[in-house]
RNA sequence: GGAGGCAUAGCUCAGCUGGUUAGAGCGCACGGUUCACAUCCGUGAGGUCAAGGGUUCGAGUCCCCUUGUCUCCACCA
């Protein structure tokens, strides 16, 4: 492909294609795919280490390599590529970097059922074939996710696009596994995991997703040996049974006080196993009494800790049960001296041996009932640990992983966030932030899979040293052996995602010049449910490796959810594919719909009223901006020395948008930023300026229409600025239409308030007028005066120098033929109709067109809603304590509010004995 | 069991550090094709801001409590 750098403004010269010969609508798919090839292969995403400028860096959550988009990641990386946009054209040194992640069991997952449908497993491929395709498949869909975010208009620095395993963060990974495990905050053992039967591998506490199924109790009579008593054991799984060491009671229990001692005979094995006295047996629960697996049960672990029981080992690490050839195995290792501590011995369950662990209960129970010892089953809800990947039961199994020590990584995360150094956004997230990293137990980091970082562990097959080292040692580091064997397993996926913030700045190298400018970051932004997965891993990282806390702010957002509120989910199939939507509407009105009318940390709804709506924002503005280039002339923006009424207006409503809008993206309020924008440009700019502009840009004063377009043309591109970081195509495809300097929109910089350009007074002045139009509109609506039914309007007022425009504005928006204003009231008021503002009344000669008596119904209606308002201030006003307490200027706004409503009540009633 | 969110117009939701008469979109009613836009314009109806209590000159906003609802964490023999 050819990759000529072309000077940029040859590019943008090219980029707009907006014309008079344009069609009436708005069409999305064809500007947004021109616009960011212009943007990207001019280099605008690239982030440049600028000295002179500060740095503001994102590290965006990588997506799964081989995911799809859907709604989640658009509302993440809009939100982010708003803040990068804005923070670019305020001038800092922006910088945000994309990548994917390997997602192991995921990815993994997706691997082997392809290679299924072609009859094959991983046994059969072997480990190096194997990552040969998982490699090509990353290739294949690694990109696609690339591709799909662009579409979103993500203006990241792809040349600076990463994945987790790729040579730099596999460097970062290694660095920091021996860097912990020499400190033996990395350790290897036999502890209490998550299994999961299907991915056959373990998986981390976080990664168990409880849910409610329909499950039974089975209660089980286990004899006492010492006095022939049967003793009643409910059990949500008998299978477990087979690897019961003991039956548990609690010592208080005035039930079995004379038990202590003694035995039970383990049903079906004919096994003799103690009774202890043990605080996990609650007297309140079931019979009091609980059978004790410590092989597969994390409390009973725990207890077989605490009585040294012995732990038997009855499933496979498949889901079966163990049998005579699991056994040999256990034994081949135990006289091989081999046998690492705190490994369980292993059962053969004899006629269950190879059954799978629902067969294995299906059959326990027959047996049992046979034997009469099953006195009851019971139907029961109950929460059972899924795997948060395929959703099969998990198994607790003890198994030798490897974990990290989680005391002294958590400590410094804790008070990173107790400090403020790093704040969550909204603040509540705090406190679940802590409650994670203060409530954390080791972190078991090992799977039994092999699309991952692989641990770089060698065990020495002559001693069985375990050598951990970066690349593979050439001797046993203890007795010289070359006899090594790697660790088959990998890493957990969220290891090296852990690292992204600093690992793709180039970390451990600390002299990159990218970690070095760019690192900490400024904001991590993504939902709430990862941030135990991810944001808290991320955190005691970065402070463990690099000394800082890895970003300053997390900004949390919800989740999308459908029209009906129900999550989004592939088996409800109620997803919405935000690259429909985005061809349908573009990506413009996807992203201002998941930013606007939202609110930080809340979840979401999508609905097709609320795109459509945004649509139809999007036409609003391109129509509004056709209508302007069309008839415009000028070739530079260079606002007027005379300035209208309407134009100062205009200009000092400007600021405050600006003023306000830059105030709520520095506070991540996008949402709030998001809807003033939206009332400005089509309130104010389109449905009140253009209209009053109109009398000038289409009048014959070629030097008014020269000044109004100058206006117009400033608002409009300063309105463009503002939109930009929110529809980035619309708003670059305008501006490149609109006279400017040469350059793309998205490079320029962000609006500043003028305070030069504001108007209290005039805009006071004009706000009297508008309110005067919109009186003469509402009662000209009420009474259904046709349009083409013209009228003089005689403005009665103490003032009627105020009223100066007022007859270019009331002929063009109300339907006046002429216009007076006099401070007088006229004599002959016979004929005539009277409106009221506060500060004028209008009269017009429309009686005979009116219906007298819902007329007076309004205004009484007017008067009395006037007159409860009145009443109020009133009150509020003869409160001393309100006058000394209040702020001077709540009490004069108030003041001045009981002089507007006198005024109003005077002209209500006036107008009611004129009728 | 612990923590948190939400409850505002018919519907979906905004409302930032308490301060005029609580807003938007959609829907509804009425009127409108005057050459930017009917994906539009104008006008209107519709809310005791879940209930109760408190702090305050002032509460949709802060505190307490109740109810309903959702979520997360833990437990579940």
């Amino acid at each position: 492909m050819l990759s000529l750098r072309i000077p940029a403004y040859i590019h943008i010269e090219r980029i707009s294609s907006m014309s008079k010969e344009l069609p009436k609508t708005y069409n999305p798919a064809e500007v947004e795919k021109r616009t960011y090839e212009a943007w990207e292969s001019n280099g605008c995403f690239r982030g440049i280490i600028d000295p002179k400028k500060k740095p503001y860096s994102i590290s965006m959550p990588p997506p799964n390599v081989t995911g799809q988009l859907h709604m989640g990641h658009a509302v993440d990386n809009t939100m982010q590529d708003i803040l990068i946009r804005f923070k670019r054209m305020q001038g800092y040194a922006a910088l945000w970097i994309p990548g994917t992640d390997h997602a192991a069991i995921a990815t993994e997952a997706k691997i082997v059922e392809a290679m299924r449908q072609e009859g094959l497993t991983k046994a059969d491929l072997g480990r190096d074939q194997f990552m040969e395709r998982a490699w090509a498949w990353k290739e294949k869909f690694g990109n696609r996710i690339v591709q799909q975010l662009r579409t979103l208009g993500s203006s990241c620095d792809w040349e600076r696009e990463h994945f987790t395993m790729d040579e730099q963060c596999s460097k970062a990974v290694l660095e920091v596994f021996i860097n912990l495990y020499n400190q033996k905050l990395i350790y290897r053992g036999n502890r209490m995991v998550n299994w999961c039967p299907k991915c056959d591998t373990s998986i981390s506490d976080a990664e168990v997703e409880y849910e409610e199924k329909n499950g039974h109790f089975w209660h089980i009579l286990y004899k006492v040996k010492e006095t022939g008593e049967f003793l009643e054991i409910a059990t949500t799984r008998p299978e477990t049974m087979l690897g019961d060491t003991a039956v548990a009671i609690n010592e208080a229990d005035p039930r079995y006080k004379h038990l202590h001692g003694c035995h039970v005979i383990l049903p079906l094995l004919n096994k003799e196993i103690p009774i202890v006295c043990d605080e996990h047996a609650d007297m309140e629960k079931g019979t009091g009494v609980v059978k004790i697996t410590p092989a597969h049960d994390p409390n009973d672990f725990e207890v077989g800790g605490r009585h040294n029981l012995p732990m038997v080992r009855c499933f496979t690490y498949d889901g079966h049960m163990t049998g005579k050839a699991d056994v040999a195995e256990y034994n081949a290792l135990k006289e091989s001296n081999r046998l690492t501590e705190g490994e369980p011995e292993v059962l053969d369950c004899g006629k269950y041996a190879g059954m799978t662990t629902d067969e294995a209960r299906k059959a326990i129970v027959a047996d049992l009932e046979a034997l009469g010892q099953l006195k009851e089953i019971e139907d029961l809800k109950h929460d059972v640990g899924t795997c948060y990947r395929c959703h099969s039961t998990i198994e607790p199994m003890i198994s030798k992983q490897w974990f990290v020590r989680m005391k002294s990584l958590a400590e410094p995360a804790v008070k990173a966030a107790e400090d403020g150094e790093i704040q969550f956004v909204p603040e509540r997230f705090t406190k679940s932030y802590l409650n994670w990293m203060k409530n954390t137990r080791d972190w078991c980091i090992s799977r039994q899979l092999w699309w991952g970082h692989r641990i770089p562990a060698w065990y020495c097959d002559d001693c069985g040293e375990t050598n951990v080292a970066k690349t593979a040692p050439c001797k046993c580091a203890k007795c010289g052996s070359t006899n090594l064997t790697q660790d088959p397993d990998t890493l957990d996926t969220w290891f090296s995602s852990a690292l992204w913030p600093f690992s793709i700045l180039g970390w451990p190298d600390t002299e990159n010049p990218d970690y070095k400018f760019f690192y900490p970051t400024s904001t991590l932004v993504t939902g709430y449910d990862i941030i135990g997965f991810w944001v808290s891993r991320m955190i005691f990282s970065g402070l463990a490796y690099t000394g800082k806390a890895p970003f300053s702010k997390v900004v949390i957002h919800g989740i999308v959810r459908d029209a009906q509120g129900r999550k989004m989910s592939k088996s409800l199939g109620n997803g919405i594919d935000p690259l429909e939507v985005i061809e349908q509407y573009g990506a413009d009105a996807l992203r201002f719909m998941l930013v606007q009318g939202s609110s930080p940390g809340n979840d979401m709804r999508y609905s097709e009223e609320k795109i459509l709506a945004m649509r139809n924002f999007t036409n609003k503005i391109w129509n509004a901006s056709r209508f302007l280039l069309m008839n415009m002339s000028i070739d530079e923006i260079r606002l007027p020395e005379e300035l209208a009424l309407e134009d100062k207006w205009i200009l000092s409503r400007l600021n405050s948008v600006i003023r306000e809008v830059t105030y709520n993206l520095e506070h991540f309020e996008m949402g709030v930023a998001a809807q003033k924008i939206y009332d400005f440009i089509w309130s104010s700019f389109c449905d009140w300026y253009i209209e009053l502009a109109k009398n000038r840009f289409n009048g014959d004063d070629a030097e008014k229409k020269q000044n109004v377009e100058n206006v117009l043309a400033y608002v409009l591109r300063d309105i463009l600025k503002l939109l930009h970081p929110f529809m980035p195509f619309i708003t670059e495809e305008i501006y490149q239409a609109l006279p400017h300097d040469k350059g793309f929109l998205m490079l320029q910089s962000w609006p500043e308030v003028r305070p030069e350009l504001s108007f209290p007074e005039d805009e006071a002045r004009m706000e009297k007028i508008m309110e005067a139009v919109k009186a003469v509109r509402e009662c000209r609506s009420e009474h259904k005066v046709p349009n083409s039914k013209k009228s003089h309007i005689t403005i009665i007022t103490a003032n009627p120098e105020e009223y100066a425009e007022a007859g270019d504005f009331l002929a063009r928006l109300a339907g006046a033929s002429g216009v007076n204003a006099v401070s007088a009231e006229p004599d002959d008021l016979s004929g005539m109709v009277t409106v009221a503002t506060a500060d004028a009344k209008l009269c017009m000669p429309l009686k005979e067109l009116i219906d007298v008596e819902s007329e007076r119904a309004r205004i009484t209606k007017d008067l009395e809603k006037a007159e409860k308002e009145l009443e109020f201030v009133k009150a509020k006003l003869a409160n001393e304590s309100f006058i000394s307490k209040a702020p001077e200027k709540v009490v004069n706004d108030i003041r001045e509010r009981e002089a507007k409503i006198t005024a109003l009540i005077q002209n209500l009633r006036d107008m009611l004995s004129a009728l």
